[in-house]
Formats: C-alpha cells, sequence, structure tokens
DNA sequence: TCGCGGCATGTTAGCGCTAACCGGCCCGCG
DNA sequence: CGCGGGCCGGTTAGCGCTAACATGCCGCGA
C-alpha cells in the first residue's frame, strides 16, 4: 500500500510547532524540527517511490551477465580469488556497484556449511552481568564478521537449556555460546549435542565444556581480605542462590579468606539476587550489633543491605561496612558509594568469543583462557569497625 | 593430538589453583562428552555421539529411504500438508526419530526466501531500557518462531545505523527492529532501505517508520501533576539528553502541565542520564533553596540528584520531592524509595514484535500499535512542600 | 617443433530443501 | 463400462551460491 507512507509522513508533518497549546493526546506535537529538513526532498534511496512491483534482487549471475564473464569469476572476485586479471576485477566490481548487488549469505551457507553465525544461550538478559556479556560478545562477533544470535531462556533448569542449544543448532550457527550461571545450565551442558562447537561462559570450571569466566574466587577473597584488613574481627556474608555457581564461587572465597585468617566463619545467609532480599536479609543482620562487617554477594542485594542499616538506624561505615560485587554503573552513587568487586563482562564476552571462534576455525577445543580478575573497587562504604 | 576434551578438562583445573586458596574439592574430570557411557538408549540427541568420524547429518532423502516414501513425502509430514495418509505419516515420523533428522533451516530459508529471522538494532544494550526491550522482543519472537539477530550499535551518527540495518538486511533477515532511541536514529531510518519491513522502537513519530512506543509524555504528566497536587509551587526538571527523543517527549509533558496549571516554569537542566550527571546538577539545583520538587527523566539521575541532596544536608522528602522515571529494580531501594514511573518495556517489545510480523505476513504497513501506558508508582521520595 | 605447466576463465554439479507439475489409484457417475 | 476428479505420492526443477573439474591460451625449455 504505497499511499501508507505519503500519509503517515503527511500526518507527522502536520504537527503544530512546539508551542501548541496542552493537547498530551496529540504526540505529533514534539519538537518537530528534525526531520522538516529532508520532508519534501524525500530521500535519495527512493523507498516508496519506488514502483508497485520491486525488481527481483540481482544474483551472481546478473553481475555476470553484465560484466562480460560467467558468474564463477564474479564469485571468484567477491572472494578475493588470485586468479583474476586486475582489469576483469574491476569490469565485475563496477557491475557489482551498477546493479547494487549483495551475496545470498543464506546460498552461500547451504553450500559452505557455514552461516558466520553464532549462538549465544543467556539467562536473564535484564541483570547487569548477563546484559553486559551479552553485550561484549556481540561487539567482539562483530569484529569478527560474525553475528550473533540470541535464545533467551524463561525458566532456568535443565532441559530449557538444552532445548536452547537445540534450537540454535537446528537453526544453523557455526557455534554456540553458554552464559550458564547456574549449576544446572552447567550440568545440562553434558547433555547438549557435541557437533556444534560450544564455549560456557560463567559456567563452573567442573563441566564438559569449555569455560571462560571471570576469577570470582579471587574476587571474594579480595573483598573479604579488603574488610579484615580494615581490622573487623571478621565477615558476614549474605550469598546469592546456591545454584549459581558465581554464588558458590564467591561463598567459597570468602569462607577460605576467614579460615586462612583464623577467623570465626559466621552462618552465611542466603539471598536471591534482588534487593529485596538484600534488605530482608539485612534486617536480620543488623538486629545483632556484633556484625561489623557484611561481604555481600552482589550490589543490588548490598544496596536492599544499606537501607536496612538506614533503617535501623545505624550507619554505614561507621557502625557497619559493606562490600557489594559486579559494579553496576548505581554503585558508586548508592549512599553512601558502594565498594565493590568489578567485573569486567565485557572483557569476558570477548575472551569467550575469541575461545568460540578458535574452536570453530581449529576445528579442536581451544586451550583454556585464563580467568579475567575482578578489581576491588574501594570507596566509601568500608571502613574500620567501631570502637565500643 | 588426542582427544580434546581430556586436555581442557585438564587445564581449567590447574588454571584455577592460582586463583584463590586451595579448595575446590569437586573437581572430578567429570564424564566428558554426552554418549559415552549412554548405552544406546539415549534417544533424540544421540546422533552426536557417534565415533571418530562424525557421519554427515541425515537429510531429507536419508529420511524417505528409511520410510519408504520419497523425499518429497518427508518435506509434507514436515510441513502438515494435508495429503498424506496417516500411516505414511507415521512411518516417516517414526524414521525422522529413528534418524535423529533435523529439517535443515538454511536449505528451507533459501527456497522459500523467509529465514525465520529478526534483526534487532540497538544502541546500548547495558541500559536497563534497551536490555529490557530486547529481552521482551526476544521472548515474543520465541514465541512466534523466530530467532531475533542483534546487532549493536557502536556509536549513535546515522550512517552506524543504517549500516546495521544494512547489515543485518544482508544477513536475510524477514525484518528489523531499531531501538532508536535518538532523534538521529530516527532520521537515520528514513534512509534505510525499505526492502525489508521495518519498526522502530521508541523513536519519534515524526520519522517515516512504523512506530511503537510508551507514552512519554503522559508519564511526564502523571510525574509533573503529582508534584502539583502535593502542593508544590512549581517543579524543576532534569532532563535527558536533547537528542533523545524520550528526553524531549519528558520535557514537553513537564511543561505543558505546569503551563497549563498556570505554574512559572523554570529552567530545565540537561543531563547525560548517568548517575553522575544527576549528581554534579544536584549540586546546583539543591542551592537554591526555593526548589522543592524535581522531575528527573531518568532513575539513575535521581539516584546521583538524591546523593547531592544528601550531601548538602538536606532531607528527601522533608526539604525536596524528586520523582524518576523507569522504575529500575534498584528504584524502590533507593533511600528514600524512590517515587517513579513505570514503563512496561517487556510489553513493548511484544508490541513491536507484533507489529512487526504483521507487517511481514501482510506485506503492508500495519496500523499502529496504541502507546503503551507508563505507570506512576508513589514511593518514598515524593511528600508536600516544607512549610517555610 | 612439440609438450608441459600454469594461469584465467568457463562448465558442471551439487548443498537440502520446497514448489510445481505429473501420474497412478479409487471412487462415483452417466 | 468409460471417464472425470478427488486423493496420495513421485518426479523434476530450481533457490544462489561454491567447489571441482575442464578448457583454452600463453610461454618456455627440450
Amino acid at each position: 500500500m504505497q499511499t501508507g507512507d505519503d500519509i503517515a509522513a503527511a500526518e507527522s508533518g502536520d504537527g503544530n510547532a512546539s508551542a501548541g497549546p496542552a493537547g498530551f493526546g496529540d504526540r505529533d506535537a514534539s519538537a518537530g524540527p528534525a526531520g522538516i529538513g529532508d520532508g519534501g526532498a524525500s530521500p535519495g534511496l527512493a523507498d516508496a517511490a519506488s514502483p508497485r512491483q520491486r525488481a527481483r534482487a540481482p544474483v551472481m549471475s546478473d553481475v555476470g551477465r553484465l560484466a562480460g564473464v560467467s558468474h564463477q569469476t564474479v564469485s571468484r572476485v567477491i572472494n578475493g580469488s588470485p586468479h583474476v586479471r586486475p582489469e576483469t576485477r574491476a569490469k565485475v566490481t563496477a557491475a557489482m556497484e551498477e546493479l547494487g548487488y549483495r551475496p545470498n549469505p543464506v546460498a552461500r551457507a547451504l553450500v559452505t556449511g557455514r552461516s558466520k553465525m553464532l549462538g549465544v544461550v543467556s539467562f536473564d538478559t535484564t541483570l547487569y552481568g548477563p546484559a553486559s556479556t551479552l553485550f561484549g560478545i556481540e561487539r567482539a562477533a562483530h569484529e569478527s564478521g560474525y553475528f550473533i544470535i540470541v535464545a533467551s531462556l524463561e525458566s532456568l533448569n535443565r532441559s530449557s537449556v538444552v532445548d536452547a542449544v537445540e534450537r540454535l543448532r537446528r537453526q544453523g550457527v557455526d557455534g554456540i555460546m553458554v552464559i550458564a550461571p547456574h549449576a544446572e545450565a552447567g550440568e545440562a551442558l553434558l547433555h547438549a549435542p557435541t557437533d556444534v562447537p560450544l564455549v560456557a561462559a560463567e559456567a563452573g570450571p567442573e563441566h564438559g565444556a569449555a569455560v571462560v569466566a571471570v576469577d570470582q574466587v579471587a574476587g571474594a577473597v579480595s573483598a573479604t581480605r579488603h574488610l579484615l584488613e580494615l581490622g573487623h574481627r571478621t565477615v558476614w556474608h549474605i550469598s546469592g542462590p546456591r545454584n549459581f555457581i558465581e554464588a558458590r564461587q564467591r561463598h567459597e572465597g570468602w569462607m577460605n579468606t576467614l579460615r586462612d585468617a583464623g577467623a570465626e566463619i559466621p552462618e552465611p545467609l542466603e539471598g536471591d539476587w534482588s534487593p529485596q532480599a538484600g534488605y530482608e536479609l539485612g534486617l536480620r543482620l543488623t538486629a545483632d550489633r556484633s556484625v561489623t562487617a557484611v561481604f555481600v554477594a552482589n550490589d543490588q542485594m548490598a544496596l536492599g543491605l544499606l537501607r536496612a542499616v538506614h533503617e535501623a538506624g545505624r550507619e554505614v561505615p561507621g557502625d557497619l561496612s559493606v562490600v557489594g560485587f559486579d559494579d553496576i554503573p548505581e554503585a558508586a552513587y548508592f549512599l553512601p558509594p558502594l565498594t565493590t568487586v568489578r567485573q569486567d563482562f565485557i572483557e569476558m564476552g570477548r575472551r569467550s568469543l575469541r575461545m568460540l571462534l578458535r574452536r570453530i576455525e581449529t576445528g579442536r577445543r581451544a586451550s583454556a583462557e585464563p580467568l579475567v580478575p575482578p578489581e576491588l573497587v574501594v570507596r566509601g562504604s568500608t571502613g574500620p569497625p567501631p570502637t565500643p
């Protein structure tokens, strides 16, 4: 329906200048200036202007015909074969240009068996960590000429992971990356088909697949040690859900540090990563005046804890020191600014991609990528324990 | 080279030792790839388990041969053609099962011209809004049997949007969704090729493409009105960058509400969405004692403002009321809990997908989706103005 | 002079699938 | 008893590309 475009254009242009009366129903009133300039002179690419029936996109033999060569020579030019005379190459290039020819990746994929697409299965792309990892992967993939196709999981049981991997595989991806923070996901990977290269990010090292991860244990160690060095007798812990590998590893790093320091090891509290959980668990913690330092397994729960402490009329870091994990963008602006452990998700995405590409290209399991080191960021939520 | 599996398992074991003190006790080099132990019974995925030389994946004619029919009949079964006898269908199904046959989507795409893939162009998938939208889109796409392939933008100039659209298009997607919050992106869409259905999310209505969006103006109106109704003489505003459509619309809703109410319209301050900006601008605002209510264009800047107010020794909402926008998961745990405007990103993703699918299937521009209504969430950061 | 090797191109065969057409078979009807 | 018209299913062509081989040409050494 060609006219649709015109109508739409007209309608939007019609918006009265920004000075108009209230009229909230009228969205068009907003800041018109943007498109006005090119309003009349419809853009170069002649979209809606083109005639009703769109000509079939040019294919290789069209180019060949125009250039006076065979379609195969066109293919050679496209793929940079050395056995093409420069003048032939020039003719072909010119013909491609003239026709606006674009190779059809689907046809190419069919014959080569390579789609230049990578699958990513991810659990909750709304969370800061997975979202950032995904972003890092996409960036790195783009640089290497690959596309990313995502399959996110509704729930985190074993079969959903296998199912997602399977869907991706059928779709013809060259390799798969699983952002698999839970133990279940890791285990599921054992049951995944192995005829497609696969790497896991943030999974535990116990599982079959190749893994790239941030060194959670080291992060937890540095957080706990930081608190100990400030003079706290011991450090409490609000952990993440036990089925998350990362939660387990942070827990482990915390515990080992305490043990090595000969400090008492308090019973950890288990949360679900949400501010809500941090708040509720924080209420319990603040009720106990002997608690002077808490290592919280992520920043969101730390935020909840901060609020609980505040409501209890106590102060951070005066009465209680808090360390989080992740370094979300908001952390520096919490009250007080949160001391936390920064994870470089982008770097992780980059490394996992590199690893996957190696597997795809060499055909065999690549050597492991080293763990990405996390970094302790000291801000205002930690200090020496109160002097009684 | 021996089988890579063993190597990797061993390496990952060593790799971690340096990480932290001791004991990840449980690192058994577990089972290796699926199939070693599964005694032949394992259904479906079993093909992967085959020995050394991986057999070529079964194709349609393999199934046909086993079932004693032609490959075309297999195709009919797969595509649910009515003209297949139930018993034939059963034979074919059984053969597919036995062989672990999976249709090759690439071949299908080549012949049908439909890839069942949708492209999403997104700016910063780390931000809460875009990430959630992407998530919503993916979910909805999955339900409709589509895959999502993402192209994220490094920078936000016009050509990068066009470039991303172009890349996606070449990759053979059936349609494209652009999460285009900036004016530039919207304009760029005018120059995008139109031989592929395209819808924009969060773009301004002035531009050519079909648009789905949350009603930003209404959200800003309800926020501002809420503040006015609490008794504030007027409301200040920290806006987002002017090149963001959403920022413009929130600004507009705020301004119109004040004008309608006959309130004075203070000069708005422009931030960049970051907590940092909210903090710095907040410092300026808190210096002026006459400021009693601020509508901030997003929650992160509101967080920065909260901190600025706190540092200035003033109170929220006692001295100053604050309303944010977005309702990020952390907002309820700010100090104080933030009154804000919730946007349903998931719903937006769902609607934009629905619209795109309509365009793809009917071939013509779909009727517009109504704006998604936002919701004011009143929490602890707003109250009546201080009584002097 | 022949022949051989390497270059630049053309020709042919698929990749795995769907679409279109074709051809038996069985049914009912005139 | 002949025949048209559903059913079911087979056969044949491609989709647009790359891989593998075939061809013609040139230059060079024997």
